[in-house]
RNA sequence: GCCCAGGUAGCUCAGUUGGUAGAGCAGCGGACUGAAAAUCCGCGUGUCGGUGGUUCGAAUCCGCCCCUGGGCA
């Protein structure tokens, strides 16, 4: 049974044919979204209910606290005990969701790094909280000039995310980013042994159904779902607490905003997140299906799967 | 009707003594190998309300008109 991913923007409907591909094939439904994985998270993440649930089974959905480590590798390790399980099921795997580099990391295979321990991670948030960016920037160039020159251009010396995760490798590990990178991974799922296929919207349907989505979400539960996590004493640093909505709606509650300057920053916090999506599946996935969203959208998807 | 304050980018506004405009947000393009719904890089998209005038040259000075607030009647 050949796997299908499906990648597309928020909002796009892949949850939508996911499912109706699903009932077709006798498929599961897994999850590829970083966010929805997190149990709290049910109506500000748009996950599949119970009425969606009912009709195929869904995997790796909600199924972490929000305190929970996670990351791609860790995603990546639960999906192959998934995919294991579907094959003994006899079921179609659908792999769904938007986070472009989960795709990456299951089609091309994540580079063997170690986990980094936390104490280091922390050490170093520390540093950079004290020496700023520039300095630990000037560091790794020091330490590790080839992580900082990279394989495909200069690694981003303004970007604390990128400087922090090379800084916190070659600590944790002795050895550079780029020296693991360019370690062969072979990827659980390779290009050839899947259905690839990308929901590509135009921004402006897409758009308008993000602020209809929004506006509903607030109204069915997500305000609830903020309280309640901010309620058992959620750090707001979590990764968990950068779901789209956590802080727009966390500052209505603090009396900052409006429900309506709320409303308005959370749709257009959505926006630009489906405008990142649009670049990376533009950009970063040159073999994959292009579907657009319309009334026959299922037997164009099957047509695809069956021609493919 | 009169007085005052405004009218500049999609929005909120800046623009020094006249030299055809620039910030934030939004938007657009891009990067992306374990927190990726994250993080970061690049780009100003304009009938300066309209119209006459002064001037080599007007968003800027002057006249008239239009529009929006606020005040007095």
């Amino acid at each position: 049974m050949t796997p299908i991913l499906i990648a597309g923007a928020t909002g796009a409907g892949k949850s939508h044919l996911a499912l109706a591909l699903a009932q077709e094939v006798d498929g599961w439904v897994i999850n590829a979204d970083s966010q929805q994985v997190y149990a709290p998270w049910r109506v500000l993440t748009a996950r599949p209910g119970p009425a969606e649930e009912a009709r195929a089974p869904h995997k790796l959905y909600g199924h972490l606290p929000l305190e929970a480590a996670h990351s791609a590798g860790d995603w990546l390790r639960a999906l192959a005990l998934v995919l294991e399980a579907a094959r003994a099921a006899g079921a179609v795997p659908i792999v769904t969701g938007g986070t472009g580099l989960y795709f990456r990391a299951l089609t091309e295979g994540l580079s063997p790094v170690p986990p980094v321990p936390a104490a280091v991670r922390a050490a170093l948030a520390a540093r950079l909280e004290c020496e700023g960016l520039p300095s630990l920037a000037a560091d790794l160039a020091a330490r590790d000039p080839e992580t900082m020159r990279g394989t495909a251009g200069a690694l981003d010396r303004a970007n604390p995310a990128r400087v922090l995760r090379a800084l916190e490798v070659l600590e944790a590990t002795g050895r550079g980013l780029a020296a693991w990178h360019a370690e062969a991974a072979p990827p659980l799922l390779p290009e050839a042994w899947c259905h690839r296929l990308v929901l590509e919207a135009p921004a402006d349907w897409l758009n308008r159904r993000i602020e209809v989505r929004f506006a509903a979400m607030l109204k069915g539960g997500a305000i609830e779902e903020v309280e309640a996590v901010r309620a058992a004493g959620a750090d707001p640093s979590l990764p968990g607490m950068k779901a789209i909505g956590v802080a727009e709606i966390a500052r209505y509650l603090d009396g900052a905003i409006t429900l309506q300057t709320a409303e308005a920053e959370g749709a257009a916090a959505t926006r630009r997140y489906a405008k990142r999506q649009r670049t990376w599946f533009r950009n970063q996935m040159p073999g994959w299906t292009r579907l657009t969203p319309g009334p026959d959208l299922l037997d164009r998807a099957l047509a695809t799967i069956a021609g493919g």
